[in-house]
DNA sequence: CATGAATGAGGTTTCATTCAT
DNA sequence: CATGAATGAAACCTCATTCAT
C-alpha cells in the first residue's frame, strides 16, 4: 500500500504557504517553487493538489472569504438592535481578516475585478451588501434611523468603509488599530443617520 | 528648445498609452510591446524616455496623484467652513479620479504597499492625511465638531472611506453613482461628529 | 509455481495495455500512468515488471514481431513453389500484423532506426531479408525467375513493399483492403521477374 | 532604424537547423534549444519566427513535400510513355527526398497519421495517388498495360513501394542504393503488368 | 507484492531589455 | 533619435521514476 496521507491536510498546508507567499509577493510575483519550499515539499507535489498557480490562488481567496463569513455569523446572532448588528458586522469582518496578512486583500480585490473568473466572489459580495442593507431597513422600520435613508447606498458605504480602512491598515501597518478606528467610524456614522428624537 | 517640448509630449503620449494598458491588464500583465503599439511608437523608443516598465508605472501613478491634488486644490480655497472643506476634499478627490479608469487604482494600491519602491507616494498619502486632519482640527477649534474628536482617526477614516468607495465603484461599475454616494456618506458622517448644540 | 504464472500473466496484461496506449498516442505521448490505468493496476506496479517505459515498448515490439514470425511460419511450410512461398510470406506478414493497431508500426519503425537501442529488432529484420532472399534464390535455381536476378535487392523490395503498404493502410485506414492489395502487388511483381519461357 | 534582416532567409535557416535536429532526434526528443544552437541563434529568437516547436515541424514537413513535388514535376513533362512517367515519378520522388536526412520521414509519417493537424499533407497524398493512377490509366488506354488493371490499387502500390523502400533505406542506411533498387523494383513491377503481346 | 504520493530534472515559452543599424 | 530583431533569464508545468507503507 502506498504512503497514507491526509490529502486534505496537505492541501491546507499548501494553501497556508501560498497565503504567505501571495501576501508578500502578489499573485504575479509569487513563484510556485517558493510556495513549495515554504510548504516544505517538492515543487511537483504542488501539482498533485492543485492544477495551477491560479487554482491555488482561487482557493486561498475562497478560504479568506469563508473566514470572514464565519466570524460575522458568530457575532450577528447575539444581538438585536440594528445598530449593534452593523457594529458586530464590522467587527466580525475585521476579526475574520485578522488571521490573514492584510496584503493579500490587494490581490483579492485585483482578482475580483480583473478576471471575470471569480463570479462566486462577486456573488458573495452582492450577498453581503444585501445583508447589510437589511440591517439598515430594520433600523428604519424600528424608527431608529431616519425614514428617508437610502439603505442601498448605506450598505455600499459600510462595505466600502471597511474595505477602505483595511487598505489604510495595510499602508499604515505599524500604527493602526483597525478595530478601534472602525469602531469610531461606525459610531460617528450611525449617529449621523439616527432619527432626531 | 523645440526638442525638449517634443520629448515631453512623447513622454506624455507613452504615459497615456501605459495608463490605458495598465488599467486593462494590470502591472504584471501589461506588456511593454503593447504600450509601445498603443502609443504608436517602437518598442525600443520607450526606453529612450523611461528606464524600465516600473518607471513608467511610477510616472503614471504620480500623474494620477497630481490630478487629484489639482482637483482638490481648485475646490478647497473657495470655502471656509471645515465641513465644506471636507466635502470639497471628497468631491475633489473623486473629480480628480474621474479621468482615470478606476481599475488602475488596484495596481496603484498594490504598488504602494508591496514595493517600498514608491516612498514618494507614501509621502503624498501622509500629506493628505495631515491635510484632512487639519480640517477636523479647524472644526473642533471652531466648535463645530465634538471636542473629544480623534482627528487622526477621523482623517484616516475619510481617506479610507473614499478609497473604499472607489473600490466599490470598480466592482459595481455599472450602477454606481460615485459622487452621489460619497456625498451621502459625508453627510451622515459629518452629522455624526457634530457637536450637540 | 503459481506465482510465476501470475507474474507472466500480469506482464502480458501490461503489455496489452501498453500496446493500446502506444498505438493511440505514440511512444512519446504515452504516459506510464495511462498504461497503468488501462491495465487496471497501480502506477508503481508497472516497475515491478518492467524497468522503464522504454523496456515496455521494446517488449511490445518484440511481441509484435513474434506474432508476424508465427504467422509466417505457419504458412510457409505448406507450400513448395518459391512464388507461393513469397506470397505466403506476404500474407503471413499481413496476418501477423492484423491483431495490432496499424499505428503502432510508426513507432516501431521510428524506434528501429533512431535508437541503436533495439539491435535485436535489427537482427530480426536482417533475418527476414535473408529468408526472403533465399526464396528468390530458390526460384532462380529452379529456373522460375530470371537468372540475373539481384536477389538481395528483391528481398529488400518485398520487405519494403509490405512496409509501405502497411503505411498506406494506416493513412488510408477506412477504405483499404490490405490483403487484397498486397496480393495484387505480389502477382504483378512476381510475373515481372519470371523467366521468359 | 533597427537591424535589417532578411526574415525569410532566417526562417529558412531555422528550418534547416530544425530539419537536422528533427531528423536525428524526432519531434519529441528534439529540443528547441538545440535547434537554436544549430542555427547559431538564441533560443528566444526561434519564437520570433515560429510560434511553437510544432509550427517549426509543420513548416519542415511542408518544405519537404514541396521539394518532392518540384523534383517530380521537373521530370514528368519530359517523357510520354506511361511507363516512363511512372519511372520518372519514382526517380523524382527519390531525388526530391535526397537533400533530406531520410530519418525525417519517420516523423513525417507519424505526424500525418497521428495528428489530424495536417490535412494539407493528406490532401497532397491524395493528389499523388490520383496522379499516379492517371499514368496507369494512360497505359491501359494505350494498350501497354493489361486491360483489367486495378489502377487505384496500382497507384497505392507504387506510392507504398516508394515509401517502403525509403524506410528500408533508413534502416539499411550504409549499403543501400535507393535509386538503383527503386529502378529494379519499377522494372519488375511494370513488366509484370504489361499486356502479353 | 502493490501502490500512489512525492519528487525534481528538464522542456517550452514569454518578455523586459539591449543594441546594431 | 528611433527602431525592432535578438536575447536569455526565469517560470510554469509534466511525468518517469522512486520508495515508504
Amino acid at each position: 500500500m502506498p504512503k497514507i496521507v491526509d490529502k486534505e491536510a496537505k492541501r491546507r498546508k499548501i494553501q497556508e504557504a501560498a497565503l504567505h507567499v501571495f501576501a508578500n509577493k502578489g499573485l504575479a510575483e509569487a513563484k510556485v517553487a517558493e510556495i513549495a519550499k515554504e510548504a516544505g515539499i517538492g515543487k511537483g507535489t504542488i501539482y498533485e493538489y492543485y492544477r495551477s498557480k491560479e487554482e491555488i490562488f482561487d482557493s486561498v481567496i475562497q478560504f479568506f472569504m469563508e473566514s470572514i463569513e464565519t466570524s460575522v455569523a458568530k457575532r450577528i446572532f447575539k444581538v438585536q438592535d440594528p445598530r449593534d448588528k452593523l457594529k458586530q458586522f464590522a467587527l466580525g469582518t475585521i476579526e475574520g481578516c485578522e488571521p490573514f496578512p492584510p496584503e493579500i486583500m490587494l490581490d483579492f480585490w485585483t482578482s475580483i475585478y480583473r478576471s471575470g473568473k471569480t463570479p462566486k466572489v462577486q456573488e458573495i459580495l452582492k450577498h453581503y451588501r444585501y445583508v447589510v442593507q437589511q440591517y439598515f431597513e430594520e433600523g428604519v422600520q424600528a424608527g431608529i434611523f431616519r425614514e428617508d435613508l437610502d439603505t442601498t447606498a448605506m450598505a455600499t458605504i459600510i462595505i466600502g468603509l471597511l474595505d477602505g480602512l483595511g487598505l489604510q491598515a495595510i499602508v499604515d501597518k505599524e500604527n493602526f488599530a483597525f478595530a478601534d478606528i472602525a469602531d469610531k467610524a461606525m459610531d460617528a456614522f450611525l449617529r449621523g443617520i439616527e432619527k432626531d428624537q
